[in-house]
DNA sequence: CCGCATCCTTCAAGATACTG
DNA sequence: CAGTATCTTGAAGGATGCGG
């Protein structure tokens, strides 16, 4: 414990880090980060196949999301000095650790998606 | 596989039920769901308790996250035919489930925050 | 005490056009 | 090919006042 601003108003998930706790649930959250980082785990993509790949992505928050896990060291970017110009994208072992955590959202989602569904279905039922 | 429009532009992440998976994530980036459910890990609680707990959350917020929770099945709602009125919010077993995936992904965000912010120092030194 | 309804602000993200 | 530079918008979230 190295005695970062503990202020605990919030069960134990926000014990010290609160800030991080909440920027890495943004990026969850977010748009194209997960996807993003999904579709490098099976090795290095160029800008324009991960424009390819992606469903209706814009320019601007391709080149964003990737900015960012850059910066974060989730992704590593290798710009090749060719013309045409050439640039890679790939997982770092941080990012492949973020797809691990993301993947097993996922799964849960997978797993669940029915009994929320009914769940919802109930829900709707009884406001009758 | 029960056939549901697989649709895989993406991964394996998207598979089927790729909605789910958005409206997961989309939950998880929210700013309130994931701490009321952390602050219904130790017992039930009330309205009243968890407008305290919660940093500077408005009534709007908290009873829209906390209908959408109970719509979903990961809370139930009990009120008591009392004056003043007492409501108590509890987690349901789906609820702790969902709580589970949660704390996994704060816990991943504590391991590495440290990391992750010696990779954006190291990034802002590069760019000048 | 426990909410709902309304208005208002802010910001993530899309559309579009242009450059090295 | 791989971006950058603006403009615009839709929805999330905050503030406030009222109702059962």
């Amino acid at each position: 414990m190295t005695s970062v601003t503990t202020r605990d108003a919030c069960g134990e998930l926000e014990m010290a880090n609160g800030d991080f706790v909440r920027q890495l649930l943004d990026r969850v959250g977010d748009k194209w980060t997960v996807l993003v980082v999904a579709n490098l785990k099976q090795g290095p993509r160029r800008y324009s196949g991960l424009q390819q790949i992606l469903p209706g992505i814009s320019q601007r928050m391709l080149t964003l999301t990737l900015r960012q896990l850059g910066q974060d060291g989730l992704i590593t970017r290798t710009a090749y000095g060719e013309v045409p110009p050439r640039v890679e994208y790939t997982l770092t072992p941080l990012g492949q650790s973020f797809l691990g955590i993301a993947t097993s959202l996922v799964e849960w989602a997978s797993a669940h998606s029915a009994e929320i569904t009914r769940n919802r279905a109930q829900a709707s039922d009884d406001r009758d």
